[in-house]
DNA sequence: AATAATTTTTAGACTTGCCTAAAAATATTT
DNA sequence: AAATATTTTTAGGCAAGTCTAAAAATTATT
């Protein structure tokens, strides 16, 4: 059996893996996690006495192939109840995170598949992350940080990199939401501002910050 | 903030109470728990602390008026969610009490309200239980143990008062789920079986077990 | 290469929740 | 009322998971 702390932990050991790509280190698991390094230290050893990572002293972690498929069956269930709370349930994007923290630690046989049925099988979540299939798949979709386009590029907006809720409920306020399109018109030489149009005719000018934190499908 | 075990504890005193009407004893608390007097002791300790229960040592526990509010809350929680997983998710009526045993702690602000509006506001669940309310209001449905119908009587099938899978299973077969009518033909005077006729004029025999825990409302 | 800075691990302690075995209190029987 | 049986509490201990402070290892700087 695994416990709530244990899964936690492979899913930030997952998710520091994918951005890194390499072995995930305790300091970068402590910031992930909120916790400290001493932690970290303690649940590390535990893990690799379960053979769901590989841990070497010093030396930062790595996911076995056993610890890969549990963090990708905690990922898919977590974003299936995403998918759950926003679109049966009403919530807004950036409310439902936590609840799905929760979620996403409940156990039981098929209900991640009832689930993912009930739901219409998405591919990716509120946020537009991709949610793995039941054998772990992952479903690609080709996207681009807005801060890559060049004026005269149009986009649809799919995804964000930044999941606070402050990004996300300004992005509601400025109408950027998944699906919007928009037109890139300049970017400011200055301070790389980006001046962009909206469907509905709208100039908006946007940060950098945000141009590295949004993105498009041209 | 309280724990997932306190929440348990909290619940099963109000069941306990719920039967006996009076405070509920160390050892009640463990066989409903499948834990030991001791941790019984323990948590109850605990929980007096926090002014949950009333507890004097050697005479058993009641809920205090937070604890009764937080364990109808629970209980809503539990009823609302085995509701989604019958309706919503198609499990069968008995797998779903130990999924809700889980989703029951999930906490957050108005997903317990998001939900029972999502299900449309149900009475009762699946099991044929009151669901209380938002304000802890306790829907009430007169109704009889099987066991107490006279001959000649018709009454319509609305809960049970075993709620093990087993139980569930056999009136699966029996085609003696909720909403099912029926009508008391005899009971054997050698053993109290009841011989009953189903709505498509099958007739049954059952055991006295089974007319004690099977509620109908004529 | 030596020193300083940073990262990681160890040591020791705390909380929650559980357990078994023994002692104390209460209830039942004689 | 005394003896016996049952229930409940206490005592002591264990595992998971967390923390702070200190030691050890690694990395960066001079
Ligand atoms: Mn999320
Ligand atoms: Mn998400
Ligand atoms: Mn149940
Ligand atoms: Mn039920």
């Amino acid at each position: 059996m695994i416990s709530h702390a244990e899964e936690n932990y492979l899913k930030a050991i997952f998710k520091i893996s994918e951005k890194e790509a390499k072995a995930a280190s305790t300091n970068a698991i402590a910031a992930e996690l909120q916790t400290t390094a001493a932690s970290v230290t303690d649940m590390l050893k535990r893990l690799a006495e379960k053979n769901l990572i590989a841990y070497e002293k010093y030396r930062g972690v790595e996911l076995s192939g056993e610890g890969n498929r549990l963090a990708t069956a905690l990922i898919r269930k977590h974003r299936l109840w995403e998918v759950f709370l926003v679109e049966k349930l009403g919530f807004a994007w950036d409310e439902v995170h936590d609840l799905a923290e929760q979620l996403e630690h409940v156990q039981g046989d098929d209900l991640v598949d009832r689930l993912d049925n009930f739901l219409g099988h998405p591919k990716f979540d509120p946020h537009g992350d991709p949610i793995p299939d039941a054998q772990g798949r992952w479903a690609f979709r080709p996207q681009s940080l807005l801060a890559t386009l060049k004026p005269g590029d149009r986009g649809v907006v799919t995804g964000v990199d930044d999941h606070s809720a402050a990004f996300l409920q300004y992005l509601d306020q400025l109408g950027l939401t998944l699906g919007a399109q928009l037109e890139l018109i300049e970017r400011i030489p200055y301070d790389q501002s980006l001046r962009i149009r909206t469907q509905d005719g709208r100039e908006i000018t946007l940060s950098e910050k945000v141009g590295h934190n949004l993105f498009v499908k041209i």
